[in-house]
DNA sequence: ATGCCATGTCAACAGGTGTTGATATAGAAA
DNA sequence: TTTCTATATCAACACCTGTTGACATGGCAT
């Protein structure tokens, strides 16, 4: 189909051929990092010359920007609207297919600040990102404070593991359509306890006995 | 004293400077993804010329094996000898600074394989590197079966997610010499939930809501 | 039909990459 | 000292990258 649309190429309005860029572009920053995608191929997929994504977006680095944020007008700021206690249960359902565009978006936009995460040249973009997106709205909702952070931050750490795990890395076989019901459990339990106020103190059960 | 290397640097041993060289390359791999790492970048750091890298290692990609498996006369095969009991603990002993070499190699070679996870040059190298060091070895402490794989699996998940976490973004503070006690005790509860049997069944206790 | 402007193409740039073959040179062996 | 080999350099390769300015051209307004 995208074969389709490049023979088919005629002219039309340039805001269109923008959005096209951007879906398109969306879904090369989905399946790889930063410096992976190359303006080329998104030129290719989208059936129009490379000049046109320099020329239509400044940069690429804009064009990454626009990606994750939108395009600034449309301000799509990921707002968590849920309470503390619901927190687990809404975090799982990120992992399941959605109907929802938002929810979905959301998981994406996770995918692709995980994908660029150790890109030098992304790095401002992707960190901005998931502390505006992730980290402080989490935070907020579990009431502020510097444990509120830690805890946030723990959340992230299962958020990002999970999907590198899941995706990057394709192990868990044939979750074509969402992780089975034991990966959901596993992942609410986790949660849970990210979420969960601090024990006392860290007392190590066994000795860390080292590697053989 | 990278510096001073390049300046006084003189004739030596060829393996000398490999090692040199393997070193140094370990050093980069550690800090930025596969294609992020210039042969020249680490030729520049040895004192060296370009093209001796390629000429003692073959190719980029060899080198980035040899330095993730060491070269494989020295098979590091980095096994877990701690029992199922243990495990929480020792995976937290990772986290840690720590004197022991092997502990601390284990840990960086982590880190190493999470920065190019998503590099696709160098994914059939990292995916075997996890499947073999991480993977396995916790599978078969956890005793096997597809169960064990998939709690395996999480325990990846927290470690990868941790690291990136703590290291790609530096969004834990002043944490120079290992995280502060509340995360050890934070990453203990995880561990022990990840490897913890399944519960019976999931059933999300809040509805899932959208984003607003 | 005639201009004209939005839309898109083309060619080239400057900079970067890993890799290779020919070449230099230091230091040990003769 | 002369010879020779391990060690390292040099120059260049072919390829890829994002970006730019000049150019083509379809389609609408006049």
């Amino acid at each position: 189909m995208s074969l389709g649309e490049i023979v088919a190429r005629r002219r039309q309005s340039a805001e269109a051929t923008r959005a096209q860029m951007l879906e398109t572009a969306r879904g090369h920053f989905l399946r790889e990092s930063y410096e992976n995608v190359g303006l080329r191929d998104i030129a290719r997929d989208v059936g129009v010359d490379v000049a046109l994504v320099s020329r239509y977006f400044g940069s690429k680095a804009d064009l990454f920007r626009e990606v994750l944020h939108g395009d600034g007008k449309k301000a799509e700021k990921f707002r968590i609207a849920v309470s503390a206690e619901d927190l687990p249960a809404y975090l799982v359902s990120l992992f399941q297919e959605t109907d929802c565009d938002d929810t979905r978006k959301h998981t994406e936009n996770l995918l692709i600040v995980l994908r660029s995460a150790s890109s030098p040249q992304a790095a401002a973009i992707v960190h901005d990102a998931i502390r505006n997106d992730v980290l402080e709205p989490i935070s907020r909702i579990l009431g502020g404070g510097e444990d509120a952070e830690m805890r946030a931050g723990m959340v992230l750490s299962i958020l990002l593991g999970s999907t590198i795990v899941r995706s990057i890395m394709s192990m868990q076989p044939a979750c074509a359509e969402g992780p089975p019901p034991e990966i959901l459990a596993k992942l609410h339990a986790l949660f849970r306890t990210a979420l969960a106020e601090l024990p006392a103190h860290y007392e190590p059960r066994g000795a860390a006995l080292p590697v053989a």
